[in-house]
DNA sequence: TTGAAAGCGCTAACAA
DNA sequence: TTGTTAGCGCTTTCAA
């Protein structure tokens, strides 16, 4: 006798509570898809009906689930990003303009990150395609054959990146380590240089950089190149202790390349902290272009990668895609350049 | 006639087109909830059927449709972090922890971000609260009354960070800005300093940090702090600047403290650059404790946060919340500490 | 322009 | 231990 008209009809079971469009609708006194309309494509229900609905849902705050509305339309308007860390700032600088972009273009960001790990990796495709994202942005390239068949299964749109290959699973944004490994070695010879060294973390590009300017430098005839591996470890101090090993080994070292711009800076650190003349007695080459390092004293020279250029494209191609669009020139080489400064 | 098995039945009319549960259970002979069970609770079910049922996924690739498993158990099994930005490394380094946390227990990670803008912060909500995530993560305190009253309203598990508040929305993991400004103020005092002034960008935290600041030193019977304020650039160049425009205001200015360590970087750049001696004409202190400013020459004195077991404790609190387990101690002050080195 | 019906792919509840 | 049934909250399809 007492019940209020949100419970006429029969009790359902379940439910998580929350307002759903049906209420709203019966609250304006609509069907629920005429809600669903008004509420997703004004343009296709009239003023009056437009009024009633938004009334309803100012009255009963109500969110639309977009859970069950991507289940029905399978469309998620998630798009998955894996990137191998998230403080590692030119990845950051990629993540955030990609979030930013698809942001303004209604998509929402998961993140997940590999930790430089392989089979973190392969979990992490498993719950990325198991949410079933409108797409998906990769650090890098995928290279077990695995992770590429799944991903090829899946249907999912796909964006590689950081790197170049000719048989991208789908699209991809990237350039060349092994130019920039070259172009570099070659930028340090024509500046006079004659005896170098690699400083480089435990990571596949960083790898084929090196070799690449391992490569030019003995084509010139010079000494070998001293390589120091630091592992896993990219931080400044293992820089510092870089440079320390390598002078043990080739004290006439004249110019070091790293593979990531604070390896950079620990080795410049250590250079100064030890009276070493940069550049004149030591060139100094970093990998990113990290903001702040064109401002230190002295500037770092470095390759210059845009980051927030590949995730702005990555975005595009990502939502034209997930919007039925599709990409004609979807392999893209961003390319890169030296940004000489003071360290070399 | 030479219909597949696939087609037995009438043809459904929609779909993605990928295999479903449904399949692999047609495929092992057994009625879907079985094969669920296989998949997600393997103690439930019989040896016997636990072979066919994995069989069966692996033969078609099957990768369980969470979209659709959220939906049915009102468990995303999604937790939103909600960030500033991501190129500062004391928020990556935070939500780094976090999402790994998360994913070694299952949990997805969805990234927003607000730029420091309220706007923004508002439509984030919507699209995030839209996902029905089992948990959110915010980094500061929710200041907007309309804000908290969307996340009360919603039911969804809120960790508050980065500050403290005698009202959280839920959950806080946070430390004292007035204690930062007032004891940094304090350390300098104690170190004989006499002439301060302050660098921060436009930002409430570090506004309140600076507050305390001048307080302290009023009370001490110092001239007035000089405050620089950046605005919303928060980059090395800007504390080089920073620098120069307050030795034209204050040129005895013998202590500054920054609001940003990338801010306080500028401000020891722009002092080598001019020859200022640090730390004997000019103290300098950073905040957050960037890994690498501590192995600088000179290194940083800061003011230390641990971000990563903020993000391990959010974690933790989410996940807890998550499983329906209670949060006895929900509100946790992680403290601070001043990480003296060689800039002040 | 509006609505009825039928699912999206999965799991909770109940039953055998 | 296994299965049946009935939704989760929304959108597509088809019809008026």
């Amino acid at each position: 006798m007492q019940s209020s008209d949100k419970d006429k009809a029969k009790k359902t079971r379940r439910g998580s509570g929350a307002i759903t469009l049906a209420d709203v609708a019966k609250l304006a006194g609509v069907a629920p898809i005429t809600a669903s309309r008004a509420v997703n494509t004004p343009s296709q229900v009239s003023a009056d009906v437009l009024k009633k609905v938004r009334d309803a849902v100012h009255r009963t705050g109500y969110v639309p689930n977009r859970v069950a509305g991507g289940l029905a339309s399978s469309r998620s308007r998630l798009i998955a990003a894996v990137v191998p860390s998230m403080v590692v700032s030119v990845f950051a600088e990629t993540i955030e303009t990609l979030n930013n972009n698809l942001f303004e273009a209604g998509y929402q960001l998961m993140l997940g990150q590999t930790g430089y790990s392989a089979e973190r990796e392969e979990a992490l495709l498993e719950a990325i395609i198991g949410r079933r994202p409108d797409g998906i942005f990769l650090t890098g390239i995928m290279q077990s054959s695995k992770g590429r068949t799944r991903l090829l299964a899946s249907g999912i749109p796909v964006v590689e990146s950081w790197d170049l290959t000719p048989t991208p699973i789908d699209m991809l944004i990237g350039f060349s380590h092994a130019d920039i490994g070259r172009d570099v070695a070659q930028f340090l010879m024509a500046k006079g240089r004659q005896r170098f060294a690699l400083v480089r973390a435990e990571d596949e590009r960083a790898m084929r950089r090196a070799e690449a300017f391992q490569g030019a430098v003995a084509k010139s005839g010079f000494k070998e190149v001293f390589v120091d591996n630091v592992g896993a470890s990219r931080t400044l101090m293992s820089g510092r202790q870089a440079l320390s090993r390598i002078l043990l080994k080739t004290p006439d070292v004249d110019a070091i390349f790293c593979s990531s711009d604070l390896l950079a800076m620990g080795v410049l650190t250590e250079a100064l902290a030890r009276g070493i003349a940069v550049p004149q007695q030591l060139s100094i080459v970093g990998f990113g272009d990290v903001p702040h390092v064109a401002n230190m004293v002295p500037a770092l020279t470095t390759v210059h990668i845009n980051a927030r250029s590949i995730g702005q494209q990555a975005a595009e191609f990502l939502i034209g895609r997930a919007q039925g669009r599709s990409i004609k020139q979807a392999i893209v080489d961003v390319g890169f350049s030296i940004a000489e400064r003071d360290s070399a």
